[in-house]
RNA sequence: GCCCAAGUGGCGGAAUGGUAGACGCAGGGGAUUCAAAAUCCCCCGGUAGCAAUACCGUGUCGGUUCGAGUCCGACCUUGGGCACCA
């Protein structure tokens, strides 16, 4: 008998699943369609396992539904513009198109092993031309509807470099190669309207019933509604143009508690302010240092410069609060400038203390507990919940007793009948700035012209192709340095113009390309009778890292390509199912140089805790996200040239449920390899032998359909461990079932499929040992028989007092009564009881009997 | 700082509010073998006990329930995101 060797099964199966052109996907009525896609991968030049894991899961569910009777979409591309390529080209002097059209080849060499079933007919690259072509001319559509506008915004420049910088490319405030401080600089830059669908992009969230509920509250929470009231005070001797600050807030009601006004550096005022005074104008430029990250500007110490200028109290023009301009407030969210009520906010207090102003509580506890003092003498903001109730002491109603939720409405009303502001709706969702001062990007196909302004180029003049001779030996945009490239003709007027050289975000590309797959040769964004077949996404599998920005974009070009008539209506939401996987991860291994230092070394130079080359011991770090830096990572094409694909495969589904991290360890993967060799023996022997057909092993069969129901619920409902480990179990059952039964190689047969999503290759392998025709990838998905589903009699835990004390088995359909007096009469139950009666016994029937005593 | 999630044996993990630890790894014991590899069988949360069994046990503290890993509240730790990384 033949040992189960992957190398030699795995081509040969490849090859068959080709030769017979099982994954083209072409549009046909008689079946169902079905649309799996993993989120394409950056073409980095290797395939991790992080790949691996996502594509397998794709995987598993795309075969899974061809074996159900589906026409199956599961395509493969590459997201294929980025920074990256152009580091490479920076630091090795190559081109960043050469570096990644090697990269994508490289990658379909190493991922095609793995014997996924995708259609490769459909791939593409978003650096292709007759890709960003199309989004070009998507581009110009969105452009006529008004989707598309220019305004200034900030990005972090290089004054050394003359760069801009990515936030990721700012290190602690300065430039990672120049390492020169990084300033805020305004640039005139091109914007997505993908504020204006905050609401819709929002409401919509409550029909995706089949995505994860944390990322559509991620996503409800980036969109971030909110009603509050925006109001002005009025400016006492303010400069020229400025009688008054407009402000927006959510907590109308500690309005009465109000200290001061802040206004961002970016704000008109301050702007206007810093003319004439030296120190504010420098107060506003160590602002503009700072990065450009939310993250960094809340994390930043607060800080404020008294600009001397007084405003009034809407509610008492005698009561005169001082305008501060304050780092901490952002000039794109609201009015760009706040109130301050450092009674019921602990940033607001902060600022309060540092620079001597006025605490003043609206509210307080109901019932003030034992010990609680007012924040003006605790130096602790009182913030309840909004749900909670308050006594308001300082409210517009006088001393009431409310929620917070009440206090405000009641704010809101009370302003606006007293002429104060009004009510209004808000949204933190802010506009898509797509512009990027970037070569390896999607040229935004405008020109611009002395005479005619900004004007689109003309759609037979697309693509505008990327210039392929541009050099990288210096920083900034190549484009920007062409010497021709700039230059062209004005499509509206005929003069000469200049191309715009802003390329655009690569979250551009990865917005649209689920639509692209769909027909990837059309001459157009989209073909619609192929969207409309294949559209929507049925299962959308991809990394938890991407829950806000990628999958907000891209329910937003959806929406962009319906309205200018690239998309059918049905697909503004376009990912029916979203499925959001973990990372797989890894221990690291480290020892340190002489000074000290941390030294890593790849998996494969350490055995038993020590170096290999030196019998060094080192240091075990917990597991962390495979990365290049740590060298905590193993190769899959290593793995699958020493165990197979299928093992690579099984493994990176068995081990953790697919919505966490999973920890690759070699002894896991040796785990798995023996496992599959353990199936192909028991298969095969069971194959090879030619006992008669004897005696009828119903256990078996009932375990079969057992089986057969647990694992397609499993691969269903994204639990592949658990189906992995019922499939364990029902190989230990095969395994020890008695010889020469019928039921033997009906259960072999059954094993054999539901495996085939997972190890497609040692499938098709035992498939054709059992004599089976066709290819197991075609063989319908076996049916669970629901009458073998369930067993005759039951075995009953019975509890006292929630406690396990005894067992009892009974028919699983005996009536209540019966089962209660069963329970009653066990030993460990007449024990406990002594001879009282139970005070209640609760039976739940087929499940469990508890005592209460 | 803000938003989201996860914490269960030595390890990965299983468990519609109903016997916590399925299944796998590691470990221990045994069979087979001249020996090994491979394979097969048994044991395997902690404490006490020869055992039957008892008590404890799902990050911490509290709550709801006949019954909580699961639901609620607070906290701790770790991970993801924070708008120019992909």
């Amino acid at each position: 008998m033949s040992r189960y060797s992957a190398a030699e099964i795995e081509a040969k199966w490849q090859d068959a699943w080709d030769k017979a052109g099982l994954f083209r996907a072409t549009r046909s009525a008689d079946k169902p369609k079905y649309y799996v896609l993993e989120m394409f991968p950056y073409p980095s030049g290797r395939i991790h396992m992080g790949h691996v894991r996502n594509y397998t899961m794709g995987d598993v569910i795309a075969r899974y539904k061809l074996a159900t009777g589906h026409n199956v979409l599961h395509p493969m591309g590459w997201d294929a513009f980025g920074m990256p390529a152009e580091n490479a080209a920076m630091a090795s002097g190559g081109h960043p198109k050469d570096w990644t059209y090697s990269n994508i080849d490289d990658m379909r060499a190493q991922m095609k092993p793995l014997g996924l079933s995708i259609d490769w007919s459909r791939e593409f690259a978003t650096c292709d031309p007759e890709y960003y072509g199309q989004q070009q001319a998507l581009f110009l559509d969105m452009l006529e509807k008004g989707l598309v506008y220019r305004k200034n915004a900030v990005v972090n420049w290089d004054p050394v470099d003359m760069t801009v910088l990515a936030n990721e490319q700012v290190e602690n405030g300065r430039g990672w190669r120049s390492g020169a401080l990084v300033e805020r600089r305004e640039l005139t830059q091109w914007f997505f309207r993908i504020s204006d669908f905050a609401e819709d992009l929002l409401e919509a969230l409550d029909g995706l019933d089949n995505w994860p509920a944390k990322v559509k509250l991620m996503q409800a929470n980036w969109i971030g509604r909110s009603r509050g009231l925006q109001f002005a005070f009025s400016l006492i001797d303010g400069p020229e143009g400025h009688d008054r600050i407009e402000v927006y807030t959510t907590r109308p009601d500690t309005l009465m508690g109000a200290s001061f006004v802040g206004v961002s550096p970016d704000h008109p005022l301050a702007r206007q302010l810093e003319k004439d005074n030296a120190d504010l104008a420098a107060f506003n430029a160590e602002c503009r240092r700072m990065g450009t990250s939310e993250e960094e500007l809340e994390k930043a110490e607060k800080k404020g410069f008294d600009t001397g200028l007084r405003v009034r109290h809407p509610f008492d023009t005698s009561w005169e609060l001082p305008v501060y301009v304050a780092n901490f407030i952002l000039m794109d969210y609201g009015t760009g400038a706040i109130f301050g009520c450092p009674a019921h906010d602990q940033r607001d207090l902060d600022f309060a203390n540092r620079y001597g102003l006025p605490v003043v509580s609206t509210y307080e506890p109901e019932t003030p507990e034992e010990g609680f003092a007012r924040p003006e003498d605790s130096g602790i903001a009182y913030v309840p919940p909004k749900s909670e109730k308050v006594r308001y002491v300082k409210g517009f109603a006088g001393d009431e007793v409310q929620t917070g939720e009440q206090a405000i409405d009641a704010a809101i009303d009370f302003c606006e009948a007293n002429g104060v502001g009004q009510g209004v709706t808000k949204y933190r969702l802010r506009d898509w700035g797509l512009s990027r001062q970037r070569y390896w990007g999607c040229p935004i196909p405008v020109v611009h012209c002395d005479s005619c302004g900004v004007v689109p180029e003309a759609k037979e003049n697309l693509p505008v192709r990327l210039p392929d001779d541009v050099s990288f030996d210096q920083p900034g945009n190549p484009l920007d340095r062409h010497p021709t490239w700039r230059d062209c003709t004005c499509p509206a007027c005929g003069k000469a113009a200049r191309r715009e050289t802003d390329t655009m975000d690569t979250f551009v590309d990865s917005s649209w390309y689920f639509a692209r797959f769909t027909a990837p040769r059309a001459e157009t964004p989209t073909d619609m009778a192929e969207a409309d077949y294949w559209m929507n996404v049925d299962q959308y599998i991809g990394g938890i890292e991407h829950a806000i920005l990628h999958l907000l974009y891209s329910r937003f070009f959806a929406r962009a390509m319906h309205l200018t008539g690239h998309l059918p209506a049905k697909a503004v939401e376009p990912f029916d199912a979203l499925f959001t996987q973990g990372m797989v991860t890894h221990e690291i291994y480290q020892t340190r140089d002489a000074n000290g230092r941390p030294v890593y070394h790849l998996p494969e130079e350490v055995e038993d805790g020590k170096l290999k080359a030196t019998g060094e011991a080192v240091e075990v770090i917990p597991s962390a996200k495979m990365s290049k830096s740590k060298k905590n990572v193993v190769d899959p094409v290593t793995i699958i040239e020493e165990f197979g694909a299928d093992t690579a495969r099984w493994f990176v589904l068995s081990d953790s449920p697919p919505e966490r991290d999973v920890e690759w360890t070699a002894a896991g993967a040796e785990a798995a390899y023996k496992h599959l060799s353990r199936v192909h023996r028991i298969v095969t022997e069971i194959a090879a032998s030619d006992a008669p057909a004897n005696d009828h092993d119903e256990a078996l069969l009932r375990e079969m359909h057992k089986a057969i129901h647990d694992v397609t619920g499993g691969v269903e409902s994204f639990g592949f461990n658990a189906a992995i480990a019922r499939l364990y179990a029902f190989t230990n059952t095969l395994s020890k079932s008695q010889a020469g039964s019928d039921a033997r190689r009906q259960a072999a047969r059954a094993l054999v499929k539901l495996m085939s999503p997972m190890t497609p290759h040692l499938s098709e392998e035992l498939w054709a040992a059992l004599a089976q025709e066709g290819l197991a990838a075609e063989a319908a998905w076996p049916q669970a028989d629901e009458a073998m589903l369930v067993d005759d009699t039951v075995t009953l835990p019975i509890q006292v007092n929630g406690k396990r004390r005894a067992e009892i088995s009974v028919p699983r359909d005996m009536d209540k009564a019966e089962v209660e007096k069963q329970a009653l009469a066990a030993d460990a139950v007449v024990k406990a009881l002594d001879g009282a009666q139970p005070k209640k016994v609760i039976v739940v029937p087929g499940r469990i009997v508890n005592v209460v005593i």
